[in-house]
DNA sequence: ACCTGAACACCGTTCAAGT
DNA sequence: ACCTGAACACCGTTCAAGT
């Protein structure tokens, strides 16, 4: 009672048990489980979980929506709304890329989307560098905490005393101040789009 | 063979283990046996272990520098290269910061630093929040990134493609020149200080 | 109030052995 | 090449019982 696996079905599995439950449902037991397989298989397709996550990782960022609005700036906000978007889609997502990020191990892929847009805006690729490290850092960790917040009201572990109307301080026009202050300071630096 | 404790002596010996061995070290069950007492000695003192790591990130950003500069540009830059100095004093801990603020128990008082620091700057409390948000997420992603790389390198996992002459992308140079993107991106809403 | 003793319910990872 | 079976070495947390 077993059958031959792929890494694709892995990977297929992971994100289902993410979506559902989250980090914490992402165990490699459950995983086999779900792939009618033991546990140990798992390893000959990846080096270890962490592996696993920089994959998982990898797949969500490579989902993001390509900006389609013309001048840097604007594409800029796309892109930045854009992943914060795909993140929110999946339970934990932002947490799930972030810790990948500061791994090293995947999302790779994101950084260079930022600096190819940054490119065109006419900086130097310091310059494009730093503004994508920035830009990235931001959406992550802003997206993270969103997230975490949501996730905990929905489990009504809501905190009467910082939201007491339920006015959160986080939504999609909150977020966006903050990717506009970043592009007010790209501006001096770069030439018009 | 046992004794009774404060938070203060968990408190303690947990930085001491972070400092040694960063959070994979900072098992419940190794601060109990450091203090001669029953790992659920601990529960008491501490509803659970995330509880105890807010702690300590509340203590860790109690200990960073206030800035001595005038003009609020600079006491902000100072501010930053603080947070980072202090984070990157204690193993993992800019992961152990970021993850206490992402859960939103500690690390709030990190936050009010630097709206303090962007009232005198004459922003509105909007524009104050939206650029403490910027600015305290930049300096924990960033200083994440540095500390695990750092860390990775020491442990001689180096990778030969991404570092073809020793020379990182990290340093406190690279660093400052996020936060001044940012500063320059505060100006045009700030009153001159 | 504060701690012991002992258990519960999990984890990721390894490895000889099979086919 | 790809997987099984079984173990190893851990985790955080709970809870009756002691003092």
């Amino acid at each position: 009672m077993a059958g031959r696996i792929l890494r694709a079905d892995i990977l297929r599995v992971a994100i289902e048990l993410l979506d559902r439950g989250g980090l914490p449902a992402l165990v490699m037991r459950r995983i086999a489980a779900e792939l009618d397989v033991q546990q140990s298989a798992l390893y000959w397709h990846f080096r270890n979980k962490q592996e696993l996550l920089a994959a998982l990782a990898d797949q969500i960022i490579d989902a993001v929506a390509a900006p389609t609005s013309t001048g840097w700036p604007s594409r800029l906000e796309e892109l930045c709304g854009n992943l914060r978007a795909e993140l929110l889609e999946h339970k934990d997502g932002a947490d799930l890329v972030a810790t990948a990020f500061a791994f090293r191990l995947g999302a790779g892929e994101a950084i260079r989307r930022f600096e190819g847009e940054l490119d065109r805006a006419g900086l130097s690729t310091q310059e494009a560098q730093t503004a994508a490290s920035v830009l990235l850092h931001y959406v992550l960790g802003y997206t993270t905490n969103e997230q975490q917040h949501r996730q905990a009201a929905d489990l009504g572990a809501l905190d009467p005393q910082s939201m007491p109307h339920d006015r959160t301080p986080f939504g999609t026009e909150d977020f966006l101040r903050g990717v506009r202050l970043v592009v007010r300071g790209i501006g001096p630096a770069a030439a018009d789009g």
